[in-house]
RNA sequence: GCGGGCGUCGCCAAGUGGUUAAGGCAGCGGCUUGUGGCGCCGCUAUUCGGGGGUUCGAAUCCCCUCGCUCGCCCCA
């Protein structure tokens, strides 16, 4: 292949695309705003020591997913693999958390050095919501139902919420322990894989899609079992406050997740309609990460939401239903006016007017070709407007200009009355009539 | 990193060893230099992801390579 190419897993977003996205983003960041958050931006790149401590050297996203190179001053960099590292990061950095509680949003690029498949891409995007310094058991529901809002907003069907705690970092080193002793005792039914894990990160192998070990883990020590009383408390709080916001959620004790950083609470919502990446969106708690970055401890909760696999069950539950909010988010804007012009003067005069409507609100496309008058009404017509606006040199010399409406098709037997003439030097007026 | 599937025009796609590489959509031009969606006519791949080999002859067989895709792993 001569032709050069994007790097595997890195995709162009064409027009067609982006002003889905661009829908998207406005619903959320209308969510956010109501909610009180503020957006932060990070750099794209990060000190990769900054990943190596904030998510931890044992997990997958560090050990064997970043991108990660030398730069000319001899420091090693990562493209950030996530953004909850930067956010903590950057509050530190410029003192944040000395002046109360922070609630952030942000959004865009990340980058992991993976096999693409469906839902997977090395360069994906998501939007977040971080807040630190809150710590309350209702603050978890709160943010979880910011997610939840959003979801439903947008016209999302068939989600579910999982939702498990993995308690404090006691109940976890507690828990690590009986069930490496119970694994140990049956290391001969472990895969290879789950062998491997079972001194670097055991608890991952809860989450195997191995069905063998799936039965094997149904007598396992669960995670709940192990934790201590506080921590159940503080859980079932959370799951009272779920619903009393009326958000179904499903305990999932296998629930882990493969950040280190996280501790009581950890949630997903997943959806069925994804294929092999089930979940759409995923965070929890992650109290001690502050701390870990060198700053005060700190509670702090949060989440990730994944774009693309956003805009995947978008266009299912647009396909699904038609009329519903998906599919409203999902069309693209047409243009209100096209205007056909040819001529020398009507081309002088087009230029103009299609320049004042502009500015007085409407999505004009001007046709500057200087084609013949039926390919000017193919394309109007391939545009998709509402009206053509007519100007040839009869009309310009009168000042005037002919109204098209474009919605209703002609046929042999209907061939469409010549509509209107309008003065061009009356725009309000123009404008009117075209928004009716 | 490991498996499976696939690669013929911008998109969909026929062709499975004999030579002129179907067809549809889209695009462009014309019928139509003042009125679109319908119709008709014409144009658009010396070439089948790339390289090498077998053969008188290859898109069709073999080898290598690149890419896409789905799954494992992991996660958004």
């Amino acid at each position: 292949m001569t032709q050069l190419q994007s790097l595997r897993g890195m995709v162009d977003l064409l027009p067609e695309h982006t002003s889905r996205w661009q829908a998207v983003e406005s619903v959320a960041r209308d969510h956010f705003r109501r909610a009180g958050l503020q957006e932060i931006r990070t750099p794209l790149l990060e000190l990769t020591e900054l990943f190596a401590r904030g998510i931890g050297e044992a997990t997958d996203v560090v050990g064997k997913e970043m991108y990660t190179f030398v730069d000319r001053g001899d420091r090693s960099c990562t493209l950030r693999p996530e953004g909850t590292a930067s956010v903590v990061r950057a509050a530190l950095q410029h003192g944040l958390l000395s002046q109360g509680p922070q609630r952030f949003w942000y959004g865009g690029p990340m980058f992991r050095y993976e096999r693409p498949q469906a839902g997977r891409q090395r360069q994906f995007h998501q939007i977040g919501v971080e807040y630190l310094g809150v710590g309350s058991p209702r603050s978890d529901a709160e943010v979880i139902v910011l997610a939840w809002a959003l979801l439903v907003d947008l016209g999302v069907q068939g989600l579910v919420l999982e939702i498990n705690s993995l308690g404090t970092l006691q109940d976890r080193k507690k828990y690590r322990e009986e069930l490496v002793a119970w694994l140990e005792a049956r290391s001969d039914q472990l895969d290879d894989d789950s062998r491997k894990r079972l001194h670097t990160n055991p608890l991952r192998i809860l989450d195997s899609k191995n069905p063998a070990i799936r039965e094997l883990l149904q007598d396992a020590p669960t995670l709940f079992e192990a934790l201590s009383v506080e921590s159940k408390g503080r859980f079932e709080e959370v799951q009272v406050h779920l619903e009393t916001l009326q958000i179904p959620s499903q305990l999932n004790p296998r629930l882990v997740r493969g950040l280190d950083y996280y501790g009581h609470t950890a949630f997903e919502i997943t959806s069925d309609q994804l294929g092999a990446q089930a979940t759409v969106c995923g965070g929890g708690r992650y109290d001690g990460l502050v701390e870990q970055l060198g700053g005060p401890p700190t509670p702090a909760f949060g989440w990730a939401l994944g774009m693309e696999r956003l805009m995947l069950l978008l266009e299912a539950a647009a396909s699904i239903n038609p009329d519903g909010s998906a599919a409203r988010v999902m069309a693209s804007t047409r243009p209100d006016l096209y205007v056909v012009n040819r001529g020398e003067q009507a081309e002088r005069v087009a230029l103009v007017i299609a320049h004042q409507l502009r500015a007085a609100g409407l999505v004009v496309e001007l046709d500057s070709s200087g084609a013949a008058f039926n390919k000017q009404f193919k394309r109007a017509g391939r545009s998709r407007a509402t009206w053509a606006l007519v100007i040839g040199d009869d009309e310009a010399e009168r000042g005037e200009g002919r109204l098209k409406y474009l919605q209703e098709a002609t046929t042999q037997a209907n061939p469409t009355p010549i509509d209107q003439l309008h003065r061009l030097d009356d725009v309000t007026g123009l404008v009117r009539l075209v928004r009716e």
